[in-house]
DNA sequence: TTGAAAGCGCTAACAA
DNA sequence: TTGTTAGCGCTTTCAA
């Protein structure tokens, strides 16, 4: 581990350490001869000199360093691009992601973030496993800090989330332009923003097709394969039943393929199914494969280190930004026009 | 952002610095009256203060940070537990985890592991996603490294793998014990450990219960659902049907339900499935649920840090160990003796 | 165009 | 038991 440092390439090279430093890091351009520019650099590359960002961090005051601290993103299969899109965003400025899942837990995420704080990251993505409206923790106040999947109440701080609204309006669009008007929809009974926006997507593009609204065939459940076997199960067996289920999510719908397995229901060809999330390991593992409107993850992910680095690299205008992605339609095998029209 | 340093504590402590940083760090127990120790950290926690790291690491060489290089652990739902567990252990010794995910590329990878070098990570793990034989990136030389999910061709450094060997035996055992002689495997066709492994555990099994063994019971494919669904619909389409499966992993028992669906064959009542992975995901969304053997992953990530940490802290007898875990059998309903025995 | 030197916040050898 | 002070490797002001 014979670690090179600077001034073995500035003796190496037969220059000072000053001149070292400005080689390599061309900061003003009229500083050096282009000569001994390429030399110091060339010298430097011969040695295997690698800067020491804890010293070239503890100089600046800038880590390079974005801390991501998140509740269960990294040990969830959910949102796992989420994560990969927000390294890529770093790695291509120049930044390393510490990520932290504190599992729920508020008091550890609160030592956390401490630890993020003594390793001088130059900002914190504080992300959330799925789309919520939260309030910033106190700890972050003064930090520059941007919402991943979350909203913050005050809106003081730049975010991203997904178009809930938007999502369910064209899921269920693409099940009208299949042909269908008698359209279920199992939803999440857990009071979040997701649940409400999906229900009012799905309401407005009933609207703009002139279907009328039944509240009879939309019917929750834990957003979970066993909530969505038994939601469907309970509309799929009412009084008049649908032809197609737009499902709250991807584990729901592939509780309705198991209802609609139970009753003797094939898909899609007596039922079309639709569903949200596009979680590979379900929608792509059911089989028909399971249609369904992706979650945009990774560009949340990478949005938000992508605000964040600005953000902290001009601090002056500090204007949150509250944004939104949508979410494309991924197309398998369980949306089919319905049987007699 | 007032930061307070150790000098701030120091004046309104009325100490020096060096009283504040042996009261803070107590080394040498005999260094300091356990009355001003008191009295500093009084202060220290009164006016907020936080160490930075960035300046202590540069001192002591030892940066409290620990690299995890990963192909694609990050990113899908397979090994999550790992980060977890490797998150847990570094987090209470001091440590924070830098996870990086190169997604597979070699090229990437050695520029992410020269960056964490750069931000001067006490040690390294070298995470795979799946129990693998490798060689050791020449860029890790030198540098304090275990392996997670990955053993080294030449034993030089220290890892940390699944028993494959002993997961199949006690899968295929606990489907002896419920009373099944005919049973198939669902194997994977890749050539890598687990292939070679859970054959092993699984011919081993069979022939301490006096089972033959019949090569017609096991047939490969792709590890994935569609995979596992066209090896089940195989071998229970065959001449002599097995009334048990065991699967290389739960895909491709999600694949086995799927044939079993297919042939009117009701598990478990008809057909006795069991898996390998624990994925939550599916083994639990499964109808009924998937009796499976969990991968170790939690402990798996645990160890490795653990052992990381204190080949870095006594870098002196740095004998490599090879560590094996066991894979707990997770019960839920699919399996149950056989029909007619 | 280049170099000398101060100092980022902390630790520890040496002095008192 | 406590304080003074010299760096850790780097950047940058100031002088040459």
């Amino acid at each position: 581990m014979g670690r090179v440092g600077i001034r073995d390439v500035a003796k190496a090279a037969q220059v000072s350490v000053t001149t070292v430093s400005h080689a390599l890091n061309d900061r003003r351009g009229s500083r050096i001869s282009a000569a001994t520019k390429e030399h110091v650099r060339a010298v430097a590359e011969d040695l295997g000199y690698a800067p020491n960002r804890l010293a070239s961090g503890l100089r600046n005051n800038r880590s390079y360093l974005i801390g991501l601290v998140s509740d269960e993103i990294a040990t969830t299969p959910f949102a796992g691009d989420m994560i990969l899109g927000a390294q890529d965003a770093a790695y291509e400025r120049g930044c390393l992601l510490m990520m932290l899942d504190a599992g729920g837990d508020g008091e550890l995420e609160k030592r956390q973030v401490s630890t993020l704080l003594q390793h001088q990251v130059d900002g914190i993505v504080y992300a959330r496993m799925y789309h919520q409206r939260i309030g910033l923790p106190v700890e972050l106040a003064g930090v520059p800090t941007v919402l991943l999947d979350a909203v913050s109440a005050d809106e003081k701080v730049s975010s991203v989330i997904p178009d809930e609204v938007e999502a369910a309006r064209l899921a269920v669009r693409s099940l009208v332009a299949a042909g269908h008007r008698h359209i279920g929809f199992i939803n999440n009974l857990d009071d979040i923003p997701a649940t409400h926006g999906r229900l009012l997507g799905y309401q407005e593009a009933l609207k703009e097709s002139g279907i009328e609204f039944d509240p009879a065939l939309v019917v929750a459940g834990v957003p979970e394969t066993n909530g969505g076997r038994a939601a469907a199960m309970d509309v799929l067996s009412g009084p008049s039943r649908p032809t197609a289920l737009f499902c709250f999510n991807d584990q729901m719908a592939m509780g309705a393929y198991q209802a609609a397995g139970s009753l003797g229901l094939e898909i899609p060809r007596d039922l079309s199914v639709i569903g949200i999330d596009n979680l590979e390991l379900i929608a792509a593992a059911l089989w028909p494969g399971l249609t369904t409107m992706a979650l945009p993850h990774y560009d949340m992910g990478r949005w938000a280190v992508k605000q964040l680095l600005n953000e902290i690299e001009k601090p002056d205008d500090v204007e949150p930004v509250q944004m939104m992605f949508d979410c494309p339609l991924v197309q398998r095998g369980s949306v089919a026009p319905p049987l007699q029209i």
